[in-house]
DNA sequence: GCAAAAGTGTTGGGGATACACCCATGG
DNA sequence: CCATGGGTGTATCCCCAACACTTTTGC
């Protein structure tokens, strides 16, 4: 490659995005920042970072985690980059964008509130500066698939759950419902839960039992991919 | 951002690469370029290309694609980004992958043996150069995953082909073999296929009906998503 | 006593799998 | 006459979907 080519295209800057799911039991919420810089001070934008020209993405991605929810104890995955050449003053900047699954913990609410970071519910995005809500839709469709084909809660909920709490899950994602007793069948078919012979008290007062996830199973099956068909 | 920084992350270049598949009734094959440029020189690696900084990735593809196969008539989707700063001695270069599906036609690989392409078959891929083997291999999981999920011969195949045919594609792309009754059962149960009333001669001699896709139902399968489960 | 949520079985149908033989042709 | 590949039907099984009532508890 010529000199003259190497400065017309070595002038691209990368950056990643994370669209974070966290569930709170109820409902699906994703993480956004309220954008403090310009360009587009003021609007939300999804926790984003540029990525220096020696880094890694998934160092990048694992810096970004740390510095917004305090760990990196999450389900990552990459998204495809946007394709469109964006129109930021600076130049051009390439966002890769990613998606994380993350055990929400309602205790760090206001915590996240002194960065500027909300939990919006899945279905209240508001509108995002830069393309960051073309992001957010792909991650939600990404997420979409993934429910139906693995098994996706162990990052999302508490070590251990009801069934109830797994099937609502279920029911966010794919924004649909199902027959408590056709949902359990299921679940206990995969082999994929263990009971932990104990309850807790929900709401309407009644017991309920507690499980967890077989972390091993849980694994291969995540890996290999399952036919669920939710 | 301040100016330094500017100067710090505005030094990355990008380039798209693509995994083409063509299907020779047969085999599944991946086209290969020559590389006649520092660095390495010599190996083979894939079909790739600058992106300027201010053009899309998808027009990117689309000039790469018309150069390498003199046209765009092919099924492309974009694979993740290469993580690792790969020691290209220019500065760092970030490939984004693809893999495109295309018709396989015998009559042009004299034509694309001038520019340095050729076929290898789908599992007699060599050694390339940077790290494109990883997106090989990435775009092969990728389309085991598209086969079982969407119909996908419709820009592998000629445009009238046999259900023999259909089913050794079937069986490259996912490496097993299949039951022809059980095969026939399963594709005209989906109603994808229009009997074109006529047939050909095959090797054994004997005659052999053609069929070719309902691209109308074609199209609403490959978007909505099927599950064939293959 | 009533609202709210937990828990539990059965049935029918559709699609997947397993499996074997006949036919036409070319050599 | 035999090797090659095209074409066809049946029986079984399993998973999915549909569907309703009882129990406990708090109010």
């Amino acid at each position: 490659m010529e000199r003259k080519d190497i400065e017309e295209y070595f002038n691209v800057a990368l950056a990643t995005s994370l669209v974070i799911f966290g569930f709170d039991l109820d409902k699906l919420h994703i993480l956004l920042k309220f954008n403090e810089e310009e360009p587009f001070k003021g609007a939300y934008i999804l926790p984003s970072k540029y990525i220096k020209p020696d880094q890694s993405i998934d160092l990048n991605v694992k810096k970004l985690l740390i510095s917004s929810i305090g760990s990196d104890d999450a389900y990552i995955e990459q998204l495809n980059a946007s394709g469109k050449v964006f129109r930021n003053p600076l130049g051009r900047v390439l966002n890769i964008g990613h998606y994380g699954l993350v055990r929400f913990d309602p205790k760090e609410t206001e915590k996240f509130k002194k960065q500027g970071l909300k939990w919006f519910a899945y279905d209240e995005i508001p509108d995002l500066a830069f393309d960051h809500n073309t992001i957010v839709d792909f991650a939600k469709e990404r997420l979409k698939r993934r429910v139906k084909r693995r098994p996706v809660g162990f990052n999302l909920l508490p070590k251990e759950f009801t069934i109830a709490q797994l099937q609502s899950l279920y029911e966010e994602a794919l924004n649909k419902s199902f027959d408590k007793r056709n949902f359990r069948k299921k679940i206990f078919n995969s082999k994929l839960l263990i009971d932990l012979e104990k309850s807790i008290e929900t709401s309407s007062g009644k017991e309920s039992k507690l499980y967890k996830f077989d972390e091993d199973k849980y694994a291969k099956m995540s890996s290999i991919g399952y036919d669920f068909l939710f």
